[in-house]
RNA sequence: GCCCCCAUCGUCUAGAGGCCUAGGACGGGGCCCUCUCAAGGCCCAAACUGGGGUUCGAAUCCCCAUGGGGGCACCA
């Protein structure tokens, strides 16, 4: 069992190399949910190594997103902290220093060999049928030997030196401990010839240095565990608890999330970036409550809030098996919390929607319609389509969407007509006002409320979906229910 | 090819040897409510991958098979 009454250090360590995607954010979600139940701290270190594949901007995405979702980090590249910095290219000479520590104490030693030489191993490799492994050919050279080339000024990177024999086991809470034998392990770099560590080594090194005590990550470190286990032990330091988290299936449950599956649900409407997510109408709330959900469960009840997580979460119940993404679900989730919100919190939420939209949206309107339109949204982005013709001067239905159905144009002219009637009749449209004697019409003409108020709605609206009509037109006004109720009327006499 | 991990309804999961006739949620189907669309209520179908052990007793522990997934970079 896992001890929550000592604070947790815990970290999300993301490269900025692309969109914060789903797979960051959960892991984000974990740690805090651990550092808030044992009131310790959450981290962002950013693993900047990659030169090349860093992205101007994706830091700033990542630290955006995070405090979008409200997982609000007590360390980090722009908040500080003690053990800072918090950017792995600030920490170049830590590097340094602790892979010279491996030299030294014989667990690495410099490689000369050239990419040129290594893929040419590789490939020789890959045609005997063999593991793609580096051969060892510098871990052979003296130390003097080393010495001499480094001061040739001949470029090398430090290899980590695995032992050859034996076998080495790494605990994972999850998964308990995993065995593997030495011999199917290689010598990896871990500071390149930038001068800059490999993950192998960085992470190692922050996460001591940075006090972490438990690592959260995905399983696919599993591969290299050993790797970071033994580098961890030859620095002889205690190692943190590992976790290594359910990897992110594509919804077929075939095959980990790839960019070509990315591109295919953003077509669907939804994402797997972050920051997609956010634009796309969901909330945090909604998406939180949907990933925690994938890699763990509650027994029942499983709508929850922040603070339901932060109390019922636990590290020894999640599920290390990999977990393919529902979509829909994750709508469920969503529109489940959409109608958790007060009304002034839903108006605030769905207003830049509005606004980004284009329409100039009026608040005291939109505090009415939101009780009207709270249960119909999956996402805020739905508002637009509910709540849009509320701030029209005016509507232009598609012609043929009022005629009713049973009914032609002449007939359906004829309905609108006498509802233009009743309602003219009528100082205010209201809901109480207006609804007894639509009613009455539609008993008097042997229609049906479905022809009547969808003639009246497609009016009105402009749309053959909308939020309940009566209400609508009390929000509209009677003269621009009237108004667009007339601009109907000419446009079913002048069909054929 | 080699190494590693995983395995309960279509999907996400509960399950920690007897509380299991296997629970919940999404999705699906049906009914109710209903001015559209929703939301809501009620009901239904739907799973322990297979085979061997261990045990009085296995979804749960062990082994094997099968299936799925991940990894084999001077990327993280």
């Amino acid at each position: 069992m896992t001890d929550y009454t000592r604070p947790a250090r815990v970290r999300v360590a993301p490269s900025p190399t692309g969109h914060m995607h789903l797979g960051t954010a959960r892991t984000a979600l974990y740690d805090y949910l651990l550092a808030k139940k044992t009131s310790g701290k959450f981290i962002l270190r950013i693993e900047d190594t990659d030169l090349k594949r860093t992205i101007p901007g994706a830091e700033r995405e990542i630290m955006d997103g995070l405090r979008w979702l409200g997982l609000d980090y007590d360390e980090g590249p722009d908040v500080g902290g003690a053990f800072g910095p918090y950017r792995q290219t600030e920490r170049r000479d830590l590097y340094t220093q602790h892979a010279k520590m491996l030299v030294d104490n014989g667990h690495a030693y410099p490689c000369f060999c050239t990419p040129d030489r290594l893929e040419k191993v590789r490939q020789e490799q890959q045609k005997r049928k063999e593991t793609t492994r580096y051969d060892g050919t510098c871990r052979k050279l003296s130390s003097d030997e080393a010495a001499r080339r480094i001061a040739g000024g001949e470029k090398y990177v430090i290899r980590f030196k695995m032992p050859f024999e034996g076998s080495t086991t790494a605990r994972d809470l999850l998964r308990g401990d995993i065995v593997i034998e030495n011999k199917n392990l290689d010598d990896s770099v871990i500071l390149k010839t930038d001068g800059l560590p490999t993950y192998h080594l960085a992470a190692m090194v922050d996460d001591h240095l940075m006090q972490i005590t438990h690592v959260l990550r995905g399983s696919e470190w599993l591969g290299t565990f050993p790797l970071h286990v033994n580098i961890v032990r030859a620095f002889g330091w205690d190692e943190p608890e590992w976790v290594h988290l359910s990897i992110f299936l594509k919804p077929s449950g075939k095959g980990k999330m790839s960019k070509r599956e990315a591109a295919e649900a953003v077509k669907d409407g939804y994402s797997i970036f972050i920051k997609d997510m956010q634009e796309l109408g969901f909330t945090p709330e909604g998406l939180l409550n949907w990933m925690a959900l994938m890699g763990w469960g509650v027994a029942e009840n499983d709508v929850l809030t922040m603070s339901d997580m932060i109390e019922k979460f636990s590290l020894d119940h999640l599920n290390p098996s990999p977990a393919a993404v529902n979509f829909q679900k994750l709508d469920h989730f969503n529109g489940t919390h959409i109608r958790l919100f007060s009304t002034d919190e839903l108006a605030a939420r769905i207003k830049p929607f509005l606004t980004k939209a284009g329409f100039n949206v009026d608040d005291a309107r939109l505090l009415r319609i939101i009780p009207l339109i709270r249960e119909r949204l999956v996402t805020l982005d739905d508002g637009i389509d509910f709540a849009g013709f509320f701030f029209k001067e005016t509507v232009e239905p598609n012609p043929d969407d009022l005629i009713a159905k049973g009914l032609d144009a002449r007939q359906s002219a004829n309905v609108a007509r006498k509802a233009h009637e009743i309602l003219a009749a009528l100082p205010e449209i209201n809901h109480a006002a207006a609804e007894p004697p639509m009613r009455a019409l539609v008993e008097k003409l042997a229609l049906n409320p479905n022809q009547v108020f969808g003639i009246v709605r497609v009016a009105v609206t402009g749309q053959k979906v909308s939020p309940p009509l009566f209400e609508s037109m009390e929000i509209i006004g009677r003269a621009k229910v009237l108004e667009r109720l007339q601009k109907a009327i000419e446009m079913l006499e002048s069909m054929p």
